[in-house]
DNA sequence: CGACGGGACGC
DNA sequence: CGACGGGACGC
């Protein structure tokens, strides 16, 4: 670090020498990352950016140490608290230390994980949204003939086939990390689609949703059974700020000249959204005015960015009128939204 | 300028 | 089991 700001500071003030020194300056500084750099991943979430420096600070001096967080979920002042990505990064002075870091702490149980510490790759936009989410695979599959399926497109660093909890047995569903994002692209490009010898039933190969995503929806499909109680306080604050009303939805008429409604309620349609769009926003959007079902943001298959369109249900008629009339013309972002009922299928 | 989905997302 | 890519011209 204190070698690459000496660095830029002599670009700066040096810049006719710019390109004689940039390359070999970068190529030393990555060489030299690339040795005492670790990632350390499966921290406990209550592990602080302070803690997993002392705990590094045992084996060697540290030069940095960063605890990778949440973005600080955005518009909303009483969210301010950020939460742990359960990753970080630990920067050693001395590669000795980043050696004896890996062997003597790799594998470290704390709380209720253990911890992975490896070197960490150069960093580069490269290396980002590789992840994959495989589904459809034969239920045989295991996570070495999963490999071996995925390892020529690239460089696998991690994967799992998941599993029922009760059974043990393979859910046929999987995710594969690979070292670059051109690499998994490459995967999808050949193996989407693609029936396994053997299988009766083709795979789906896609990018992984981001994790807040999925989680996102997962929250909300419970709030809306109304079951679980062990997600922590935001939760309860949202679901009193969205005046979500699980009860609600059992009974209710379902009367209608409107191609929007079906026995699930009244489905909305959202145009304009920018393509960084999530449910998260559209639980926002329409949470204040009703009982809310189903949000779902569309996106494109490969890049997992919006596609300009979504779609919510309300249960009720009264309240997704309120909506579509309140929100309707609404500006988010950049863009003014355009809100109606949604239209039947073949209809454009 | 553009416009109406749909299995599964971390044992 | 389990979230693998931050941050950097600097007090």
């Amino acid at each position: 670090m204190a070698l690459r700001r000496g660095h830029i500071r002599y670009l700066k003030v040096c810049e006719v020498q710019r390109e004689l020194y940039d390359n070999g300056y970068e190529q030393m500084m990555e060489d030299d990352d690339a040795r005492t750099n670790l990632i350390v991943n499966y921290l406990p979430q209550s592990m602080s950016q302070d803690e997993l420096r002392s705990l590094f600070s045992s084996v060697g001096d540290v030069e940095s140490a960063k605890l990778i967080r949440d973005k600080v979920a955005g518009n909303s002042p009483q969210y301010y608290c950020s939460h742990s990505l359960g990753y970080g990064f630990v920067n050693f002075v001395n590669p000795n230390d980043a050696e004896r870091a890996i062997s003597t702490l790799n594998g470290l149980r704390l709380q209720s994980k253990t911890i992975k510490v490896s070197f960490a790759r150069p960093s580069s936009d490269m290396i980002k949204d590789a992840n994959l989410y495989i589904s459809g695979l034969p239920r045989t599959l295991s996570q070495q003939d999963l490999e071996d399926m995925f390892s020529r497109y690239g460089n696998i660093i991690n994967s799992r086939v998941l599993v029922d909890q009760a059974s043990g047995l393979s859910r046929g569903v999987a995710f594969i990390r690979f070292d670059k994002r051109s690499e998994a692209e490459d995967a999808v490009k050949h193996l989407n689609g693609h029936t396994p010898p053997g299988s009766s039933e083709p795979i789906t190969v896609k990018f992984a949703a981001n994790p807040n995503q999925a989680r996102n929806s997962q929250m909300m499909s419970q709030m809306y059974h109304g079951q679980s109680r062990r997600f922590g306080g935001p939760v309860h604050h949202q679901a009193q700020r969205f005046r979500f009303s699980p009860m609600s939805v059992d009974h209710m008429g379902s009367g209608g000249g409107v191609s929007g409604n079906s026995s699930s309620g009244w489905c909305i349609f959202i145009y304009n959204l920018g393509q960084d769009a999530d449910e998260a926003i559209l639980w926002q959007m329409f949470g204040p005015f009703g009982a809310v079902v189903n949000v779902k943001v569309i996106r494109d298959f490969n890049t997992n960015k919006c596609k300009g369109f979504g779609f919510v249900t309300m249960t009720n008629y009264e309240e997704a009128a309120m909506a579509i009339h309140s929100l309707n013309g609404y500006r988010l972002g950049d863009k003014v939204l355009q809100v109606s009922f949604k239209t039947s299928k073949g209809h454009k």
